[in-house]
DNA sequence: GACACTATGTATAAGAC
DNA sequence: TGTCTTATACATAGTGT
């Protein structure tokens, strides 16, 4: 749109980047608007410019409820199979066109790009795949396993990973202890944690992770689906 | 855009309105998209469809990275001051409207599209990236722990997960004892693998995983680590 | 950075499949 | 729902202030 066709990759040029930036992002928030308005739907847009300030955007009800939506949604997991459909449907648009202009450039180059970033796609999909499959023995729903044995296994597992790292914190303690810092560790061990308001144990632990900076939001639905599931 | 101009209120035929969210949608995330690339900008986009359904997008990174900076991100406060400017300059440009008509046609140079997919691949990997990270906490190697902070939060997590791993067990145990079949998961857990061969408990896990097909392979190198490590 | 202009590239409403 | 087509409305790159 404009004077010229814009390639899609960054703007290299500081300036040029920014007015883009300033002129897309208005752009990108009407359609958010007029999406959320014309389909009522809950929508948030969260975007930082180039030079590090926050812009956001969402329908009626605040960011923050549309992120709680979000976070406690179970689709969660599955949510960046959506990306890879809009993948998906450009691919298949791209190749439909390129099939359709045969004649004009070079048909056969433009061909063998294409099957090789289908390959790269495919590839990329199957290692999400493996990783998804991996990810759920240890964050996915209990529910999930159905059978004794696959119950079994995801236990020996838990528990082996757990007696590693258990004995991974000892060799800190003792390496912290003896070096006369400060034992931070056990004074705020979840075990500890009986001040806190939340008796759940699930949430004691969110808002140990959400205290400690470390890795509170991408666990938030995981301790969700168990408060829900039991 | 389109055959008449759209008033921007919700559209009350629900046919209409979810033909037309299914449009937008498509189109904002690949404005979204363009945005991120062009600018080199965080973005993430979370939707929720007319029917409930998730939908969202982020650029490079993963959108829990992103939510995590708006969360800590000191400018929150002032977030909602944005959709007033935006606002009051929609306001201030519907003062002067302005109406342009031109078209012209021409075959779209099928390599900028090339380019868009090529970066889609790339965000595709940097989820990779997120989900390696994700799956550090429970396969990665106990020696990557440095502080105190993260072997506990490390060991609750497991905690927690085991937890509610056993109590599914529990439950299907009841279950199967009840219903008269046979309990086949006492007698392989690993407890009673003692006929095997080897006796490294890790590797005692190996087997009985890879006896019972369920998910062998993909856990080797987590038990290869484990072997390293101690 | 913001605003205005204008030529162009895009998105999309409607309609048919 | 998804998809294609077409006509039309919109967004925006480049440019100047």
């Amino acid at each position: 749109m404009g004077r010229v066709k814009l390639q899609i990759k960054r703007i290299e040029n500081t300036t040029n980047r920014q007015v883009t930036f300033s002129k897309r992002r208005n752009g990108l928030i009407k359609k958010a608007y007029e999406l959320s308005v014309l389909c009522d739907v809950d929508v948030a847009l969260i975007m930082f410019s180039p030079s590090g300030r926050l812009c956001h955007f969402s329908g009626n009800k605040s960011i923050e409820e549309i992120l709680k939506r979000y976070v406690n949604h179970p689709e969660n997991e599955r949510g960046r199979l959506h990306n890879q459909e809009y993948l998906r449907r450009v691919l298949g648009k791209l190749k439909g066109e390129a099939d359709r202009t045969y004649q004009e450039a070079s048909p056969a180059s433009s061909n063998s790009q294409l099957e090789e970033i289908q390959q790269e796609i495919l590839s990329c999909k199957s290692q999400l795949e493996d990783m998804e499959n991996r990810l759920r023995i240890f964050e996915g729903d209990p529910l999930e396993i159905t059978t004794l044995y696959e119950a079994e296994v995801r236990e020996q597992i838990l528990k082996e990973t757990l007696r590693r790292v258990h004995m991974r914190k000892q060799v800190l303690e003792e390496r912290f202890s003896s070096s006369g810092a400060p034992p931070t560790s056990e004074v705020q061990t979840p075990s500890t944690l009986d001040w806190l308001p939340e008796k759940d144990p699930q949430v004691q632990i969110l808002n140990f992770l959400d205290s400690n900076g470390l890795l509170p939001l991408r666990c938030l639905h995981v301790l969700d689906l168990a408060t829900k599931s039991y």
